[in-house]
DNA sequence: TATATTCCTGATACCGCTATCATTCTTGGT
DNA sequence: ACCAAGAATGATAGCGGTATCAGGAATATA
């Protein structure tokens, strides 16, 4: 250092991160930066020497891609939203799992947006998310509001429904009637030979479907007074041990309880224990989801399975077809089951 | 339209995608560009007035940002990454439920990346997720290999580590020590009188760590020949069923158990319930968690109680207060407590 | 009323990458 | 050996915002 550096200039604006630029990698291996972008994406458009000299030179300055910029120039941001309602419960993250995993291997990254249960924090999730410009979204539910259906519409992306089904879905669908759902429990309790019924329902849009749907079809075979204990959304242990015990003390015991969800069956079992009934001969109790623990509950959780990976596999599949401009199947009804174990 | 339409010019390059840009809404409302910007990220720069006009254009327009142009430019994604093991499991689902939400109030979303229990996976995940220039970034577990920690370094971003403790994290870190957790435990039930131990431990980096600490504060009381039964990641019903089942089927009772985890020991009063064993008198169990459902089981679980929402929320908040430049503590113990409920 | 300050607004030039089109090499056919 | 066609590479000009700096309007100070 000399001891008299000359004044500094006021120079214009140097406005650059520090981070190393494609710029410098091409610059380095000796080719354009077009040639570098190429090598990245693809590579077989390069000859194999200039492709190495170009991985030799990324290897050297441990370069990473900025894909903001690339998205930018690209309008491909390599991002996929996916909104639930939320993750801290077996049903929806389990469907998140897999469709983050199945998406990861395929370069896209999954940006979270969490609804809650309540529909009108949709809509400015929605805004908020679309400003990243994913490629593609993943919603949960199949009812949205008119801004939020022409936004997604404005957008020009690919869009899944899932974890419901509607003929009419804003783009793709993969999911299943919860009307169906509550008409075959009905069903099958009733065949089964109980006659007096019970209910441990969140309020949630997709519970009370099934909900209606269950009660219509007892009515239609002439029952009429079902025992119903509503829980606000999310369910979980504790407000299920609170609605069997609020069934149970209000005395005229149901033969059975149809839960909207397996957590809840699971804690009427645990009630049942408490009280010393046997299950199902003092009480039979069935669930919904077919949580991983449903097999080994005492007695084992009878249940409506709902595939929760194939959902979120093939919605991702559906997205990635989207993208890929492959021909696919928008609409997938994926079904459920009746799983009849112990506790019925 | 007349019949003959002049041969469309073949002119240069138009790359435009159609959406509205910040250009038309600042044309619209008669103002640059530069002011629409303002109006949008400091809008207390901008004149009431013409704030009211550029809010009206943006209604009428229904213009969205592109905050992919705007994060290249600013060098603010406002993206967060958060890298978990897994989400369909209460323990870190709920940890990153709080974070997303807290991070959402404040105009951040969050990123996902699932590692799966798998060290190795991590480095290529983090490479992917930097290239999307996250602001911060959110990781669980504290040992990590060389190359994350220098890419992670070479970032310049706010790093927070979760879910566990080292005094030299790599920016920040809140957590607990699984160490103590461990040693607690086993003074806990030693004190109580136990004598004769056994275990259900998943063999992830934590659990063992856990485990290891258990068995080595055991054996400082003499007590050396703990049951073992060892899972694989992640833990669940089944394999908690089927780790019981080992222990108990192997002779020689112990009297309590230890578990990786509130769902194995879960499982371990069903197990217990099924063979008609007394819980605590026959076989005690302590879980690791406090998990929703604890205290809500039959005999209410003892366990581990360990803030999840409290991590989730302090992660955020450290993560803001880093990029609003604010001081902040870098390293926090969030702790944990025994909770001595029915089950010991 | 003249001048200093602060407040607003705008012009300009990028951020780092890629679409597009032009150019230069290759390769093959005759 | 010569030309056409295709393959590989490069030059150029954005993508849609915002940092930076400059200038004009509004307000305060003397």
């Amino acid at each position: 250092m000399s001891t008299h550096a000359p004044p500094p200039k006021k120079l214009r604006k140097p406005r650059s991160s520090g981070a190393i630029t494609l710029q410098e990698v091409a610059k380095l291996a000796g080719v354009s930066p077009i040639t570098v972008s190429r090598a990245l994406n693809r590579p077989e458009m390069v000859k194999p020497q200039k492709l190495e000299a170009i991985q030799a030179a990324i290897r050297r300055t441990g370069y990473v891609p900025n894909l903001l910029a690339g998205g930018l120039a690209s309008k491909k941001s390599r991002l996929v939203a996916a909104m639930v309602p939320i993750i801290s419960n077996s049903m929806f993250a389990e469907v998140i799992e897999k469709f983050t995993d199945r998406l990861d291997t395929a370069g896209y990254k999954v940006m979270l947006g969490l609804s809650g249960f309540r529909a009108e924090n949709e809509d400015g999730l929605i805004a908020a998310v679309l400003s990243r410009q994913p490629d593609a979204i993943f919603l949960t539910g199949v009812n949205h509001s008119r801004t939020t259906r022409s936004r997604l519409l404005a957008a020009r992306i690919p869009v899944v429904e899932t974890w419901d089904y509607t003929p009419t879905p804003i783009d793709m669908l993969v999911g299943f009637s919860h009307e169906k759902v509550g008409r075959t429990v009905a069903e099958y309790l009733h065949d089964k030979g109980y006659r007096r019924f019970g209910m441990i329902s969140t309020e949630d849009e997709r519970a009370n479907i099934r909900k209606s749907a269950f009660l219509a079809t007892l009515a239609e075979r002439d029952i009429t007074d079902v025992r119903i204990a509503t829980i606000t959304s999310p369910g979980n242990f504790k407000k299920g041990r609170a609605g069997i015990i609020e069934i149970l003390d209000a005395g005229e015991l149901p033969e059975v309880v149809f839960c909207s969800s397996d957590v809840l069956a699971h804690s009427v079992l645990t009630e049942a224990q408490t009280r010393g009934m046997s299950v199902p001969a003092d009480l039979a109790v069935i669930g919904f989801g077919d949580l991983e623990f449903a097999p080994y509950t005492f007695p084992a959780l009878s249940t409506v399975h709902i595939d929760r990976s194939a959902i979120g596999l093939r919605a991702a599949e559906m997205v990635l077809a989207r993208i890929e401009e492959r021909e696919i199947e928008k609409i997938v009804d994926i079904g459920f089951s009746v799983i009849g174990r112990g506790s019925t």
